[in-house]
Parts: C-alpha cells; structure tokens; sequence
DNA sequence: GACCTGCTGCGGGGTG
C-alpha cells in the first residue's frame, strides 16, 4: 500500500473510528479523496464496531447514511467466508436499490467481497448467480423478498444460514403501511429459518422523523428500549420560504378541448416560470392532473418568452423510460423545471437543485420536510422553497368554508409546525387481515402445508400480526376455507384450495398493496403510461408532457392510443389521498382566530388570510357552534382525517346527515336540533363494532386493502374497528359540548 | 379532492 495514514487529515475525533475500518475499506476511503469522517458516520461505526443491538440512524437525506452503516459492516464482515448472505439490505425502491448497489460496490473495491441485487429487472441468470455461490451484500425489494420464500424456498436456509445484518434503507417509508407490515413479516420468517436468529442485528436508516419510538418498535417489537438511535437533527441549511397566493374563480370541469386559462392562473404559472428560469428545479404537485397542466401551461409560456429551459413531468403513472429521462434531463445540470408527485420524494439522486416548489399545501410536514430536502444541496446553498396556493374567489354569499381559503391556512399551518421542528409520529397499521392473508397464503405455500396454530405461532406470536385475537385468526382461517382460498386435509393440515392457488400464481401475489388494473396510453407501439379510466375516441388528452388526441380505445386490452395533436385536456387519474394529522386542523384554528403575521407570506396571500380571518371573525368560528341557516349547523371539530371521518359514521348511525368539512362537520339541522343530538352522542355508548358496520354499508371513508373482497362482513367490521377511533372522536364532541356549557352563549 | 411503491415461471423462437 503506497498510501500512509499521514496522507489523510481525518480529523481526531474521526482517527479513533477510521480505525476501526478493515485496512481495505481504510484504503478505498483514500482512494476516494476522504478527508474526514462525519460526526454521524463516526457514531455509527462506534457503535456497530464495538457494541451490539440494533441500531436506528435518522438524519437529512444526503448526510451520508448509507455510508455511515456500510463501512462498520463490510469492515465486520469483509473476512467472512462464502457460503451465505451476510448482509441484507431492504430498499423501498428499485431505483434506490440501482444507486445503493453501485455506492456499496465502490465501497467494496479493495475488498474480496460479493454485491449482488434481486429486483423485478435484474436478470433471471444474476439471481442464478447468487443462488448458486451466496455471500457478501445482497440488495432486494420486499416484493422480490417475498418471491423468494414462495419460489426458493428450498434455498432459503443456504442463501441466509450466515446472515449478520440486516439494513432496512427509507424506514420512515415502511412504518405506517401495509407494506411495512409485509416486509416485518417476511423478516421474523427469515429469522425463524436460520440457526441463530439471536446473532442478527437490524439496522435502519430514515429521514428525520417526527417519534423515533414507532421506528425502535417497528426494529425490534420484543426490545424496543435495547434498539440504539443515532439522531442527527441539525440541519445546516438554512431556508427561504414564500408563500404564494392566488385567487380566482374555478372553472367547472370537462368543457370542451381548448379551455381558456383565466388571468390569474395565467399570472401564476408566469411566475413559475420566473422563478424557475435557468436553474434546476423541482415542482411538487397533490395530483398527477394539476402535474401535466401545470406543465404544458408553463412550457407554452417558455416558449413563448423564448426561454430555452426545459420542462418534464414525472409522476407515477408515467412509463419508467418516460421517468428515466427526466431524471436524466434534471441530472445534467442545465436549466430545467420536474412537474412531479411524490416520485421525486425520496433518496434517488437527481443531482443539485435549487428550488423546491409546492402547489397547493402539502398533505403532511413530513412530506414537506422530505421535500424540502432535496434542494441545496450542495455546501454553502440554502433550500428554497416557494408554495403557490390556489384559492376561490368569493363573495359574502358564498359558502363559509370557501370564504376561509382553508388551502392557504394549511399552507401556513404545514409550514409553523415545520418551523417548529414537528413532524407526524406514524402509526403502525393495525389488524390488518388483508396483509395477513396475504402472510397466510405465502407461508403454506412455503412449507407446503401448515397447521393452524402453527400459521398463528409463526405470524401472530412471533410475527407482526400480534394484535390479532386467538379467536378472529380462526374466524379468518375459517373464512379462507369457506372461499376455498383453503383447504384442511383429513389429518388437519391446511394446504391452498383453488383460488388460493390461483391468487398465489398470479404474479401480482408478491406485492400487498393494492394496483387496480389501468389503460396502457400507446403511441406508435410505446408505453407512455397508464391511466385509469379511457377517454372517447377523438378526445384531446395531455399526457406525459405533451398533448395528444386519442384515435383508438380496446376496452378488451385496455389500450388507448393516441397520435401528437395541438388541443388539450386534463387527463383523469384516479386515487384516494393520505390522511391529515390533526394537530395541522389545531394550527389551522391557531392562525385563523389570532392575529399573528407571517413575514413569508406575500402580498395576495397576506390579502387573503386577512379576508379569511374576518369571514372567521364574522362567523364566531371559535364557538364549537355555528349555526348556518335555518337547516344547517357546523360543529367546529378542528381535527384530523381518521377521527373526522369516526364522527360522520357516529351521525350516520344516529340517522344525522353529516358532511365533512375538514375543519368541521356540517350537520343538516337547526343549532338547537343539532345542541340535542350531541347530548344524545355525549349519553350514548357506542360499539365501534356499530359504527364499522355503518361505514361498510355507506362503503365511504374506509380505507380498502387488497384482500378484503375475500373477507366476509364481520372480518371486514373487525378489520375497520381497528381503523376507527371512537374515543378521540367522543372526546372532541365531549370538549366542544362542555365548551358550550362552561361559556353558556350559543352564536 | 388528492401520492407512491412491486412482480415469476414457462414456453417459443432465434443464435452460436
């Protein structure tokens, strides 16, 4: 080695840690021009060099996590022999999967060590590979982890027997989700296949996250307490907020080809494109519709000035080669302006860019945090981040919930408690009888046949799936066999019947979240994307950017093909969106009824709070009553999704009619009619089991998984009680009517 | 009113 530790100004407190590394990892990091070691790298090699347990570490996306995990682990495992895995890597994405695989390899230059990746696109003859000589690293979506207990399950034991780690990349994203709880299912079996289970510790790598006490359990549910974290709050950046407001009278959708665009959304994406000329930008939109229009209205408009940059979309209905290239477009570094969704959200690297734009509030801080994150990247730049916010124009007329453009209020809202450093805790899903059929299905499948306490030792005593009764995982394995998702042999054995077999063989089996079956938009024999309902022959369509007129539509293939034309129309997606945590509903009320300023708030969208804050005033919106008329009456909840949508199926029940206004429940009786009904709400007892029904026959709201349809009635109440949150709802009602006593003034 | 994520086995045909 030429190289002599001389060469290196790694900084004292990194010294004692660099040399920690194994000599060849030691080398690669001065081959690679290191010159110091982050605190954050430093801890976690401290920690995974010379202690045990698991580990969680949270920090900013581009701080080096990744890194800090891999060098103590391939220094630990560098000298192991072939012959297993050694360590397990869990990534979200395959893109992600892509980038970690080439960032790990280059880690592993001087070091006799195998990397090896396993996802839907990598080759049949490199899973061969590793099946044939396992070792080293192996990279893997849960999807492909999945394929490989229901297609190798001969294998499994020889693939994983010498498993040390197992690193779990993006956690935040696994925590409050049907994939999350697949993916902690597959790793207890994974546990409970290898001799020493005990021997293998788990490491996750999240973004900053609001309750680092989720993520320890979701680790380690037995020992929580025993997962270490690192916590690397400080952000170095700074940041440059604005707020945006716009307002003007909304259009009714499906006219006819060419609508007009009014002025003022007109002056609003010429100001987007101000903002964004000559530099890399991202700009975040809630719907992949308001994605393509933005779009082609703001590239219309470059070129109309004569601005040469460049304008793509990227959103998740659009093809991976369509995505690809705008990835690619926004990694060369030249001007240019990514429409997205959330596909932009997360760790792939699409090189430095320089303003984060948000249209409309985004749905939760986290995400916005995450956002945010992607600019600035580079030392010394601070993040940028402008929020355009649409509103409606009205007149005193008007509704009272569109007269308090709740749209800028959440904006405002979203970004104090951002400022305030809070962030969402997740929730764990919990019984989810979906997922755990899904767990059911796969691991008979497995063995070839399983006994029911089994199944339920496996899954529901040392798997995720603990809050589910002795008594309804039988009620569910019942119901398999009854659809014949099941079978029970003489001896007791249960073993796939026909549709099980047929569910297991389709090869959407190995994911657990929904995918509804969509058109495929084809021009000229390419895949753009997909969507999920077909327009007319004829129709104009914007799509991937560009615009475009449909010419055949097979409703037997599901196909839609399209041909270049020059009208437009916004194309229709569909999707049911996220939930909005209630303490944004409690900042919400915070902003509208006191009289604080925003300094990032520019001139229309200062103009705009205060006319909300006087329709707020106007209204007495801080009673918890407000009657609207001589049929109508607000209950001022100021809450989240969840508990909103427990009180709807509450007046439901009663026979109230009740409509959510995320602010609020519009309740269609009289003030004093509706005084009495919450009386009767505050003296009833209420079985959630009651209420589930009740959303399950009004079919709205609830939240709906993949398996379900296989569930009969009372699984499928079981399965929302636990989606329901009948006491919080009770407790907002029991506040508000106690409000109303205490103060003893009705508006 | 609204995001995102994932995918095997097998048979047929072509090439060296």
């Amino acid at each position: 080695m030429s190289e002599s530790t001389n060469d290196l100004s790694i900084k004292d407190s990194g010294t004692a840690a660099f040399s920690l590394l194994h000599p060849s990892v030691q080398r690669r990091l001065w081959d690679m021009k290191w010159t110091e070691l982050r605190p954050l790298q430093v801890q976690a090699i401290n920690r995974i060099s010379l202690a045990s347990g698991d580990l969680i570490i949270s920090a900013a996306t581009a701080s080096g996590k990744t890194e800090a995990a891999f060098l103590p682990i391939l220094s630990k495992i560098a000298d192991e022999p072939l012959g297993s895995v050694r360590s397990l890597y869990v990534g979200p994405l395959k893109a992600l999967i892509n980038d970690q695989f080439a960032r790990i390899n280059d880690l592993c230059h001087h070091l006799e060590m195998p990397v090896h990746d396993w996802h839907g696109d990598v080759s049949a003859s490199r899973k061969a590979k590793l099946l044939e000589c396992p070792g080293g690293v192996l990279l893997i979506t849960p999807e492909s982890l999945e394929s490989i207990f229901v297609n190798r399950s001969t294998a499994l034991r020889n693939l994983f027997n010498g498993l040390r780690f197992i690193v779990i990349d993006e956690l935040h994203s696994f925590l409050d989700n049907e994939r999350g709880l697949h993916l902690r299912s597959l790793l207890s079996r994974l546990r409970s296949v290898i001799e020493q289970p005990a021997s293998v510790r788990t490491i996750g790598l999240s973004a900053t996250i609001g309750d680092l006490s989720i993520a320890t359990r979701y680790v380690n549910e037995d020992q929580p307490q025993d997962v270490h974290t690192i916590d690397d709050k400080i952000e170095t950046r700074s940041t440059k907020l604005r707020i945006h407001g716009y307002c003007w009278e909304f259009e009714e959708e499906d006219k006819d080809d060419n609508p007009s665009v009014p002025d003022e959304l007109m002056r609003f994406a010429q100001d987007v494109v101000q903002h964004c000329k000559g530099k890399s930008n991202l700009i975040f939109a809630n719907s992949k519709g308001d994605i393509e229009e933005l779009a082609d209205l703001c590239a219309s408009i470059g070129r109309d000035e004569g601005i040469n940059d460049r304008f793509l979309v990227h959103h998740g209905s659009l093809s991976a080669a369509i995505r690809e290239d705008t990835e690619a477009t926004m990694k060369e570094g030249k001007p240019a302006t990514a429409f997205c969704t959330s596909t932009l959200e997360m760790g792939i690297d699409i090189g430095s860019v320089s303003m984060i734009g948000q249209v409309d509030p985004p749905w939760s801080v986290a995400s916005l945090k995450q956002r945010i994150g992607r600019s600035g990247r580079r030392k010394g730049e601070s993040q940028i981040l402008r929020m355009y916010i649409r509103c409606h124009q009205t007149t005193p007329q008007d509704d009272l919930f569109d007269r308090l453009h709740l749209q800028l209020i959440q904006a405002i809202a979203v970004t104090e408690l951002m400022l305030e450093r809070w962030a969402e805790p997740a929730r764990l899903p919990v019984c989810d009888l979906s997922t755990l059929t899904q767990q059911i299905i796969s691991y008979i499948f497995q063995r070839g046949g399983a006994r029911a306490d089994e199944l339920h030792r496996v899954l529901c005593v040392a798997g995720p799936f603990r809050d589910i009764s002795t008594n309804v995982f039988a009620q569910l394995l019942r119901q398999l066999v009854e659809k014949d998702v099941l079978e029970q042999e003489p001896e007791g054995d249960l073993i796939l019947g026909l549709l099980g077999e047929s569910l297991r063989k389709n090869k959407g089996f190995y994911a657990v979240f929904n995918t509804p079956s969509e058109y495929s938009v084809i021009y000229e024999g390419t895949i753009l994307g997909t969507l999920s309902s077909a327009p007319e022959k004829g129709e104009r369509l914007l799509f991937a950017g560009r615009r475009w007129q449909v010419i055949d539509v097979d409703p037997e293939k599901l196909e839609l093909h399209v041909i270049p034309a020059h009208g437009w129309k916004r194309p229709k997606f569909s999707g049911s969106g996220g939930e909005i945590h209630e303490k944004i509903r409690k900042k919400m009320r915070e902003i509208l009824l006191g009289d604080k300023k925003f300094i990032y708030l520019d001139d229309a969208a200062t103009s705009l709070l205060e006319s909300a804050r006087s329709a707020a005033d106007i209204s007495h919106l801080s009673q918890p009553l407000i009657s609207l008329g001589p049929r109508k009456t607000a209950i001022m909840t100021w809450t989240g999704t969840r508990i909103q949508q427990t009180l709807v199926s509450i007046f439901d029940y009663l026979k109230v009619e009740a409509t959510d206004k995320q602010i609020a429940i519009v309740i269609g009786a009289p003030l004093e009619k509706t005084r009495a009904t919450l009386q009767q709400l505050c003296e009833t007892s209420f079985n959630e089991k009651v209420l589930a029904y009740e959303m399950l026959k009004n079919g709205s709201g609830a939240p709906r998984r993949k398996y379900d349809w296989l569930l009969n009635p009372e699984l499928r109440v079981t399965s929302l009680t636990g989606w329901l949150d009948v006491q919080s709802a009770k407790k907002n009602i029991f506040e508000a009517h106690d409000d109303k006593e205490c103060t003893g003034s009705g508006p």
